[in-house]
DNA sequence: AACAGTAATGTAATCGATAACAAGAATAAT
DNA sequence: ATTATTCTTGTTATCGATTACATTACTGTT
């Protein structure tokens, strides 16, 4: 009942070769067309199912794709992975998903897990505290495309698909102008993940190039959660100068900067703006919709895959290096809509 | 540079078998200390990885899991295969995640894929509209171990985790009876799904042995969506006897008939309460916070692994059939509280 | 010294599919 | 009729690791 057939119970049946029954199978090669049509409607009767095991470790390709990310839960990784399963699956790949909850020590346990199961390729954002760069070296001492998505490291090898966060950040502090703030603030990440450093001089331009002083104590550098968003709002409403909005590099900062703020009775969008950034889904269900920056998650992972795929055809040959920036989208919504 | 060790290249480095070398590393059989430790050191110094894919042929076991679900970036899926993959990583085991996009013809298809991936498991949510299963019985023929989780079907020698979707109905609409309503309505969802069927059954008993009637008008079934709570607000509205809260099936169906009820002036929760189901992280940002009911999609995700390791344990030998049944925990926000 | 008994290692098959090479059969060319 | 040529199929090695069975080496017993 429960066994599998595979070509040797084919040929025994027969009474031909296993080679005969997979180059039937593969209907590649020279066979008769007789055979060829025996072979396949027995294999159809038998139930034959290829055993894509003994496949890969023929071809040396598992036809998996390892990704990882820090959460799955988290939207924006989610929706990053399902474009990469999208993408992927009609090639024929598996995408094989691992978590490191941003802890270096998982990020390299993975990578080592994702090599020994040879996987053909790894698709990822780094933890937030990589300093090691020895196990992405690995991955391309082994020939095994990686690619890194949203949160880049500039690595030799390496393919990145990211945004443009700097413009990113540009755009949604000349919307902020535009609509007649003259004090921004920002509420930034740790500066060592890129993006949050990027988004940071994206912001610190668009003041500049619209005449607009550049406050330091207008910068603040906090978690990504609610709780930081009260406590920010706290020291900014404690300035001297009170800003007249805020444009946060996540939205839950936001959405937390916002509650704090409607406490205090400040009005919003009249008095004061808020943009957050990720477009999170919440943002636009509140009643007061949070104005954000959607990063495209789904082409991000669309666009990773498709580097993968790229560097699959050409692999061995040349090594190519994509770095692909895809464009970002400020959603504009009551938050920052006073006009 | 690239290439991979083998067992056969420390082998030959050293002047010995293959078989030698493999029981060195395995540390199991009679080997002496001085040669065990000799193939360990190269091993290390030779960079040598163990080729799970060899492995796999050879024993069968791939220790890959398949996980279907309709979509991967809906909060409460995504949360769901974080628990499994929680629960399976530290195992030794892969998370290959797969979506339906609640087709039928996907499910089987990923299935197929998954079963000549020669996954040893199956942990899956069916597609809403699963008429079907045959596929399913293919994966038990195989002997592959099946489980559901929150969509069930009764299906022998199906393993399911689910919530108790009749109490957690039941509570729902107690608690909205105990706030003080009398007229309360239920916005269901297509009962060709099991769970939708039990969580209206759950809102009718406890109408009944709370003496209230049931009033088949106050029924409605409707798809998932935002616009849908504005369509069913539409509707209940215009009813001679207007009903005076909503217990809805799913979060996005309250979040739509709280937005509609709040534009046709109604005060909540004063005149009118609502509760939800899921508990779609949205609800608790809101500035009117939506009651819902937590699925507890973490345990969820982590007992249906274990459900899943359980199994694998006997397998084989007895086939056990496991049904488990979480208990979920009603959220009472302020959209239900009038107290 | 001879033999039993155990410890350590080697030999070879296996998992399932593929492919280079070899070989047999059938056809074409002279 | 004989050789060349093409088709089709069989033989066998391979991917990398494991393991039943066989063999060698060594220790201890009488």
């Amino acid at each position: 009942m429960s066994e599998k057939t595979t070509i040797y119970d084919i040929a025994k049946r027969l009474n031909i070769t296993a080679a005969t029954v997979s180059r039937a199978l593969n209907n590649s090669a020279k066979i008769s067309e007789a055979t060829r049509k025996l072979v396949v409607d027995t294999a159809v009767e038998m139930n034959y199912k290829q055993n894509k095991l003994a496949l890969a470790l023929k071809s040396g390709k598992s036809y998996n794709v390892g990704v990882i990310v820090p959460y799955i839960d988290h939207n924006f990784f989610a929706s990053v992975i399902r474009g990469i399963e999208e993408e992927l699956n009609p090639k024929g790949y598996h995408v094989i998903i691992c978590q490191t909850h941003e802890i270096e020590k998982k990020e390299i346990d993975t990578i080592n897990t994702l090599l020994n199961a040879q996987v053909d390729g790894v698709i990822m954002s780094i933890s937030k505290l990589s300093n090691e760069t020895s196990h992405f070296k690995r991955v391309l001492d082994k020939n095994v495309p990686l690619i890194f998505f949203d949160r880049k490291k500039d690595i030799p090898g390496v393919s990145t698909v990211t945004i443009n966060d700097f413009e990113a950040a540009y755009s949604a502090t000349t919307h902020l102008i535009e609509q007649g703030c003259k004090r921004i603030a920002h509420i930034s990440g740790d500066w060592a993940l890129e993006i949050y450093k990027e988004r940071f001089e994206g912001y610190k331009k668009a003041l500049e190039d619209n005449g607009l002083e550049f406050e330091k104590e207008y910068v603040l550098q906090t978690k990504s959660n609610i709780e930081s968003g009260h406590k920010a709002v706290d020291v900014l409403m404690k300035l001297k100068h009170q800003p007249d909005a805020i444009f946060s590099s996540g939205d839950y900062v936001a959405l937390g900067a916002i509650q704090r703020l409607k406490e205090l009775g400040v009005r919003i969008p009249e008095d004061f703006c808020v943009v957050g950034f990720s477009n999170e889904p919440f943002t636009r269900f509140m009643e007061l919709p949070i104005s954000s920056i959607d990063q495209v998650p789904l082409e991000m992972g669309q666009m990773a895959a498709k580097v993968f795929l790229e560097q699959q055809k050409n692999s061995g040959k040349v090594k190519i290096e994509q770095k692909v920036q895809l464009t970002s989208q400020l959603l504009i919504r009551k938050s920052s809509s006073k006009l």
